[in-house]
DNA sequence: ACCTGAACACCGTTCAAGT
DNA sequence: ACCTGAACACCGTTCAAGT
């Protein structure tokens, strides 16, 4: 049985499943992809070129789902702050379902045409909204270091704040209130938004 | 010659080569690190107990030169901000000084004495602003986010922002000008960091 | 205590062979 | 076109053996 009628993989198919192995193993392997799908691991190699593909494909599937607002019609009267933030909550959001994906990537470019029109939008907003090229690039590159920090954040939340013996207290103090896990993470993340999305109100003002 | 008078290796001749592999290479690995030692892999293990405890010692390494300032003195009346900015300024340039090597910790739990030291200076310092304990913690995720996201953007600047033959007119405009490189990340850094602490500054004014 | 060499289980990838 | 099995170079780690 060499050729089925029908193939067995597509990429979709193969980023799908390691996925799946990474959202609950936060890591995967060539042979053990191959055999969650029933699959020789040279099989692979027919539909993807490697690893870094399979990555790539991945990226790709977990960002597709944002939908970006249209950015054409409010030019400066419209509600630009809104639009930057409802993209970058959902980014964040998309991002931050698939946690343990984030390490697996920060070491690889972004080649994803979804995350490089997310770029464009944000561009063409804050141009729109007063910001000259070189403040439009420091404010998308100061979202974008947030927006995957938090998202990294959030990818070990227990671990790295709980059950720290050598913290003192006013950091103990800090802990202890609060929610913990994913909660205190997307707070954290609303916050910090707020913030940046204020000082970007506040520069387009001035100028 | 089986054991030699004096020890060829140490955790730290250890963590500091895998380290300069890491600045040259983005990535070490225990058969090539053996043989930049001028030793065979297995010698390695009786210093370290693995690649994980070599990816610890590096972090120690890396974060150890970070002088803290001494929070005590300036209660209230102190330049409280100024404190903050330091410490993430010195934080931020700290990891961006080994950038390949962050990714490679993103999986990692921090369990570094300085690191965690760090964490309870910032917390001492908020509560001393006025900060209620489950402000200081959002506070502290914030800027730890943006300081981890920000360094991780310097780790891979012109690969994932230069040469984008996908991108629009907008974000070409914004690519070209101003500075690439180093020079960007750290310019954005500093821009953000300001919103961050102008945000911080108002939330204590209000309270 | 510290280094060596052999060994083990595993990884990512290639490639001729099958249909 | 798509799957298989064998093969290759490599990885991280263990462990008995040496001094």
């Amino acid at each position: 049985m060499a050729r089925p009628l029908t193939p067995k993989l597509s990429p979709a198919v193969i980023a799908d499943e390691a996925l799946a192995m990474v959202d609950q193993a936060g890591e995967f392997t060539i042979p053990a992809l191959a055999a969650r799908l029933k699959v020789s691991a040279s099989s692979l190699y027919n539909h993807v070129s490697g690893k870094a593909d399979i990555i790539e494909l991945m990226r790709g599937r977990t960002v597709a789902g944002i939908a970006l607002p249209e950015p054409a019609g409010d030019a400066a009267g419209g509600d630009w702050i809104g639009t930057i933030r409802a993209i970058a909550v959902e980014y964040r959001r998309a991002y931050a379902e698939h946690p343990r994906l984030i390490p697996l990537f920060t070491a690889y470019t972004v080649r994803d045409p979804s995350t490089l029109r997310m770029y464009e939008v944000l561009a063409q907003v804050f141009s729109a909204a007063g910001f000259a090229p070189r403040r439009t690039l420091g404010a998308i590159t100061v979202l974008d270091s947030f927006v995957l920090g938090s998202a990294l954040d959030a990818a070990a939340p227990e671990q790295v704040w709980e059950a720290v013996p050598g913290a003192g207290a006013a950091l103990q103090d800090a802990l202890r209130d609060g929610p913990g896990g994913p909660d205190r993470a997307e707070a954290a993340f609303r916050y910090g938004l707020e913030l940046l999305l204020a000082g970007f109100g506040r520069e387009a003002a001035a100028s």
